[in-house]
DNA sequence: CGTTTATTTGAGACAACTCAAGTTGCGTGG
DNA sequence: CCACGCAACTTGAGTTGTCTCAAATAAACG
């Protein structure tokens, strides 16, 4: 169970102040223009959200948002990483999953947030107020559709966790997860087979619903057969189509 | 592991060749005219939508749909309750949950099923064609969002059983199934406390990722504490408190 | 009434958990 | 620059809950 973090979240002004020209450039050099929700927008919905838009950045370890609080802010990451977490009546904690450059945080559906952020590594987002995207929603139908799709790609995703926790064993559960993160870094380069950041073994097993433990000597053992390599900066996968076996084994 | 079953469902005709007006009226006698997905549609928009529904009805044991086939229609429940499960790549049944009256089945952004849906108990859906359902979704932008509120909806339930899932311990997860399985029948009687449909102890199961003897243990002990008293007919819980409590040990 | 399917029970194996202790890495302050 | 403290990671030993395998009811179905 970690601590409570302090949210520490810092605006940048001078994008909060450009021109309506300069704005529909920052979403011009953004990467992400044709990945995840911000490629099922046309150009002009493009102009009219990077018209409300600000950028934010967190701090590693640093809380973007928290579970239960007034969901002010709709987010979209540039880049970097967050673990998505719940906080149950017993006081566990369920980590619901990992947000990626061009993951949409939090849904204009909710009044509260129902899932706390917090940065693994420097995190860089675009944020829109909820009003601002609750009105774009309600005037535009193709926007609202932009939406519905968005949400039904979480869902999809859920389903995924929800079959990867339907499993017994703690290998294949390991191996899925792990080739589940190498794919959300795999989108530029097909070959990549290194993730850049180190994922806490804590967030792991909260995760997948194990022990840090039980996650540790996994991880020991598909490096201690070279499947993959840990380091201080990110995880080396060596032997993806073993790891893709040991995920497919009942 | 079920075999495979065989798609047997019948259609009312008589519901097909009914007039505008008749039509309505079959949505004025639905009771879920004002629960679950109906319930977010204006008037004019249930109107619209009861000219192309069709009434249908799945015995028990039968098949709705099948996984990976192409999503013809999309299903509202009137009565009864469903199964819903995925097929993984090792032959592990994944069910994803129970649909209960007023539950939207299958997503219209889906080309093909993501889900299997076999009825545990005599079911009667409405069903459309996606066709018409997509045109709709384009046209009313009121629908599209009716349609992410659903969508979203079933997120926060798939999320609720990711929390289930994450448990490690077997009593807190057939406890807080019981309970949620209570509560998708206790929206008309609040002090309900019984569960009309056997469901399989094989589902739920597949359902929390446990074997059938666990289930079946933890069940027996449930029945000889006096917690819940099992009949061929349902399910009758006699210490909701102590269950509760139970759900939410560690 | 025989055949199939679902539930129940038992005994034993084993994987994951608990508890406890050590190690490593890293930032902070002397 | 080193000493310290904290958090994350690692390792070991022992326990236990769940799974596996096997077999006996009990129900459902034609």
């Amino acid at each position: 169970m970690t601590s409570s973090r302090q949210t520490s979240v810092r605006i940048q002004k001078d994008s909060a102040k450009a021109s309506f020209a300069e704005k529909v450039r920052v979403c011009d050099y953004c990467e992400l223009r044709n990945r995840g929700f911000c490629s099922r927008l046309t150009d002009a919905q493009k102009a009219i959200l990077a018209d409300t838009a600000r950028l934010v950045t967190v701090e590693p370890n640093k809380a973007l948002f928290r579970q239960g609080d007034e969901t002010e802010n709709i987010y979209i990451v540039r880049s970097g990483l967050l673990r998505l977490y719940q906080r149950h009546l017993n006081g566990r904690r369920q980590v619901i999953g990992f947000a990626k450059p061009g993951d949409l945080l939090l849904s204009p559906l909710n009044e509260r947030n129902e899932y706390s952020a917090d940065a693994l590594d420097p995190v860089c987002l675009c944020h829109f107020r909820r009003q601002d995207f609750i009105a774009f929603f309600q005037r535009d139908p193709a926007f609202s559709a932009a939406l519905a799709i968005a949400i039904h790609e979480e869902l999809m995703r859920a389903r995924q966790q929800i079959a990867l926790l339907g499993q017994k064993r703690a290998e294949p559960k390991v191996a899925q997860f792990l080739l589940t993160l190498l794919e959300s870094y795999a989108w530029r380069n097909v070959e990549a087979t290194l993730v850049p950041v180190r994922v806490p073994q804590a967030d792991i097993a909260d995760f997948l619903g194990m022990t840090v433990e039980t996650v540790n000597r996994t991880l020991a053992r598909f490096a201690r057969d070279a499947i993959i390599s840990v380091a201080k900066r990110g995880i080396d996968f060596l032997d993806l189509r073993r790891l893709k076996q040991i995920a497919e084994s009942y």
